[in-house]
DNA sequence: AAAGGATAGTTCGCCAGTGAAGTAATTAGG
DNA sequence: CCTAATTACTTCACTGGCGAACTATCCTTT
């Protein structure tokens, strides 16, 4: 990966010198950002793969142990989870097939449904999790505490600032 | 996607108090890094979508627009862009589709095959990257240069902790 | 209480990426 | 040299995710 990634930032240099107005820094962060995050979740998803989850699976089952009522709809997951509901049916039918979770109709309306984890599903999370703990902690090795408060503080900002370019402007 | 980070956060503490081990910053960086990363993708391929292009086939040709030459083969390209070879075949078959690059056998080695930047390619890589630049650079506002490039750094190292995470150690 | 609109979930068809197997050309070993 | 291993690319079948269209239920307004 490093050598691809210095490879890559020889070849912005040569793009900027036929535009000098691209902004270096910020594009080697970007593709910097997006390796990085395709090779951890990369990575994440070789520790999740033998237990025959990806990591959506993942994500949809640990909210739902996070739950003090171990319970919640698709579309609460959706919001939580920041996918599409389409996504959310497909995870949600893998996870009952699993016998993770269980499908019930809401009682107090009858459009919702209600996905539960099952004790199976919380076997489950208590076997995998801690075993990831490891690989977490790796990644993030030899880097001081303070270097991680002002990473998260940075990774935030990004957040809010990608967030006002794709609505130009929540206003009345 | 604020909201959905506040939460994320909430549900990994709650799981901390039953798993009082989990590392609970890693975790917090890891999808946060994920979520803005997946965030950030998005909204480049918003933009490149209007002209047809994803980001793997936008990557491709500006690597092809970045080489002295103007060429390369498959498999060079494979590995700069971290890519699997099959969906390489599948980038150069939209590409040359679009007629922004072309495929010819190559003299020195008849296994291996040539792609080449055509004049549109490099014309429309002219039309397009510009407009790029300030959703690039807004992605990074309000961030000062001092914090960029710890960012860069701090991304690097954990780029380094990935590739010693995955391969256990190289040594002969 | 009936009509129009909003919301929840599903289905369908498409795009993007991957692993395994296949083909062809080159290199290495005996 | 001729076989065996390697390398380059392609094809196929599958997983994962998304937008659009559909159904069913609820809410609002009159």
């Amino acid at each position: 990966m490093h050598e691809c990634l210095d490879h890559m930032v020889e070849g912005i240099g040569r793009v900027r010198e036929i535009f000098p107005e691209l902004p270096l820094q910020e594009v080697v962060l970007t593709r910097l950002l997006l390796m990085v995050g395709g090779n951890l979740l990369g990575e994440l998803e070789r520790n999740l793969k033998p237990h025959g989850l990806n990591d959506s699976d993942f994500r949809t089952l640990m909210m739902l142990y996070s739950r003090p009522t171990g319970s919640a709809t698709p579309s609460e997951l959706c919001g939580y989870a920041q996918q599409g509901a389409t996504n959310m049916t497909r995870i949600a039918n893998v996870l009952v097939k699993a016998g993770l979770i269980t499908r019930a109709p809401s009682a107090e309306d009858r459009r919702r449904i209600v996905l539960s984890i099952t004790a199976a599903g919380r076997r489950l999370v208590r076997k995998i999790l801690p075993p990831l703990f490891p690989s977490v902690h790796g990644a993030f090795a030899s880097i001081s505490a303070a270097d991680k408060r002002t990473l998260e503080r940075l990774l935030r900002q990004i957040a809010v600032n990608i967030d006002s370019l794709t609505q130009p402007d929540t206003r009345p």
